[in-house]
DNA sequence: ACGCAATCCAAAAACGTTTTTGGACCTTGC
DNA sequence: GCAAGGTCCAAAAACGTTTTTGGATTGCGT
């Protein structure tokens, strides 16, 4: 039996064993294996030859408790609609993944499973100590979850704006994307769109329906606050506003939609008043769901590469916990897919 | 300046200040906050007072060092085919969250980009020895993997079987799917009857096959091996598929497809052969994709209670890290859906 | 009163790192 | 030949818990 030397002769090689099989002090191992600069190459090779003889894995808690960081970053993600709209998620904790792995950072993911629990569960996060930072979308123009946080000076950046982005985000110019919307349908002849809103609470809605407005003006249309419709969470919720239009007579020929939930199921109600999508009324989603390009008519909508999006959140909160002070604030394209549902303006009246 | 006590007059309040501010040790503390029961109620109130007043946090990293458990439990998803998969696992991982959060588990997610990746990023979940237990998809019946975890002695459950069966699993009696797929196709009046496959390494895809072929033995019809293809992970994996059956002139009348994905495509392939989905070719898929009710006809398929799903795999890999031994394996039923694409045989030949 | 058991709690030893402090040992310049 | 300055490394002090060990105190029976 050898020596008893701490870490347990019988136990995972801890540091004192490499230390000891490497015929230098504990200390040394330490630094060499973390490429500190103060360690003779040959020793460093000695070190690492040690290191990888033993299998030696330091041990995170130990590590943990002393640098007091935690090397985790989480996501929390709210929870959806409904299903239609993991695949948002999903796409973004993916990039995101490939990004803190590439740097020894691990996700965690919490769920919010509805609104009102999202500061409670930002709450416990931070509270708990088990991570670094956070990520979360569904941004308010007023937001008390970011006060909270740039409170504490927790780490954190957001999937959205708030009306004093003070904070680190990354966002898609929903202006724009509304914009472009409303440019299309105007261009096809539509001279009646109607704005079938996400909830106003979120920033992303508001920025919509500046776009949305500002591209009615520009198009030289009126506007008419008949067409502005907020919808909520429900499977329905795009037929219910369908329904509100026609039967109050706003009777619009297009429709954008805040997202392509809202317009698939603006597609149902259309068909249950005997009008047909694509046809009798033209439709632009956003999102571009999975489902958007299998549905019939094919819904044209906005592509997000949330790849791409989930990378780059990996970058910005890295660097924040770099220490890099700058606050990065930086916007994804939303690229306008046409598909079938965008169709111009019929010269006759409705059905 | 009170006196220094080792947590640091300024930051956070450890234990010990816990323990000077309740007059007790910091054992005492410790045993009273963790519901031991050689602990006085008085005593303990008073303890619950100090760490509530002081707003006392204990540090997970230290609790994580001293009692060599992390807490955690890591989830990896198999980089799915196609964003249509996503909403299995987000699913899961809602549900699971939920259960692990509700025993103050936390949940770690990592991404395994392709088939080849998952053994490595296995090994590195293992051996960074941060997280407690594992739950992977996507078995197969021999499951390098499931040795590799069990030489270890590496607490796990699955979501699948394998030949063996050793381990913990939660699967979906696939081979039941098969066999009540073909029956309602052949209850339709169906005779040939294809069998598009997932791949066949995953052990539910043969479960999938033998249902199949049970199915059309005890409907008396024979088997034929040219209306059985595998399909791999590419967009149009069923438009292939589909082609080759028509091509050859296997020429089936009925598609019972191993996953929706696999059944949308083939739905487009038939539908550039020609024929209507539906109505010259009958279809039934599986999972249930929020897709599978959208399209046209509307696909029918098998629906899983993901969330349940997920909730039942937290319970089970709680039991297992709370030291029951015993290994459990779950079912849970899928259920068919049925819409517009399963459609009776019509009399005459094709088109 | 005295011994025995039961109850409650204090002291101290881990847990395995990282980081600070300072000390050997060389090298170099004069 | 000596001081000054560099390099490299050892020793030891944290980090904040949990858990073991054992010691007081109390209650009780005789």
């Amino acid at each position: 039996m050898t020596a008893r030397v701490a870490d347990g002769p019988a136990g995972k090689a801890g540091i004192r064993r490499v230390a000891e099989s490497a015929g230098v002090s504990v200390s040394t191992v330490s630094r060499a294996l973390n490429g500190y600069t103060d360690v003779n190459a040959a020793t460093r090779a000695k070190v690492a030859a040690a290191a990888e003889e033993l299998g030696y894995r330091p041990s995170y808690a130990a590590a943990m408790l002393r640098r007091n960081q935690t090397d985790t970053v989480t996501f929390m993600v709210s929870k959806p609609w409904t299903r239609f709209v993991d695949p948002f998620f999903l796409g973004i904790l993916d990039g995101l993944e490939l990004a803190l792995s590439a740097q020894g950072y691990d996700l965690q993911v919490v769920m919010a499973r509805d609104y009102e629990a999202e500061h409670d569960v930002i709450r416990r996060v931070v509270e708990r100590q088990r991570s670094d930072a956070l990520i979360f979308a569904r941004t308010r123009p007023e937001d008390e979850r970011i006060d909270w946080l740039e409170e504490r000076g927790f780490p954190f950046v957001t999937i959205g704006q708030t009306s004093r982005n003070s904070h680190g985000f990354i966002d898609r110019d929903q202006r724009r994307v509304g914009l472009e919307a409303v440019h299309r349908l105007a261009a096809l002849g539509h001279q009646r769109i109607a704005f079938l809103s996400t909830p106003c609470r979120y920033t992303y809605s508001l920025h919509g329906r500046e776009g949305y407005r500002q591209g009615l003006t520009e198009a030289g249309l009126p506007h008419d606050p008949a067409l502005e419709i907020e919808c909520f969470l429900s499977r329905r919720t795009g037929e219910e506003a369908v329904t509100q239009l026609f039967t109050t007579g706003a009777n619009p020929t297009a429709l954008f939609c805040g997202n392509d939930m809202i317009a698939l199921s603006a597609m149902e109600g259309l068909k249950r008043l005997g009008l047909t999508p694509g046809q009798d009324v033209a439709l632009i989603g956003c999102d571009d769901t999975p489902l958007a390009a299998h549905v019939r008519p094919a819904l044209t909508s906005f592509r997000l590469d949330l790849d791409a999006m989930g990378i780059r959140l990996g970058r910005m909160i890295l660097g924040r916990l770099g220490g890099d002070p700058a606050v990065t604030q930086e916007f994804v394209r939303g690229e306008m897919v046409l598909r079938e549902s965008d169709s111009p303006m019929r010269p006759k009246g409705l059905a």
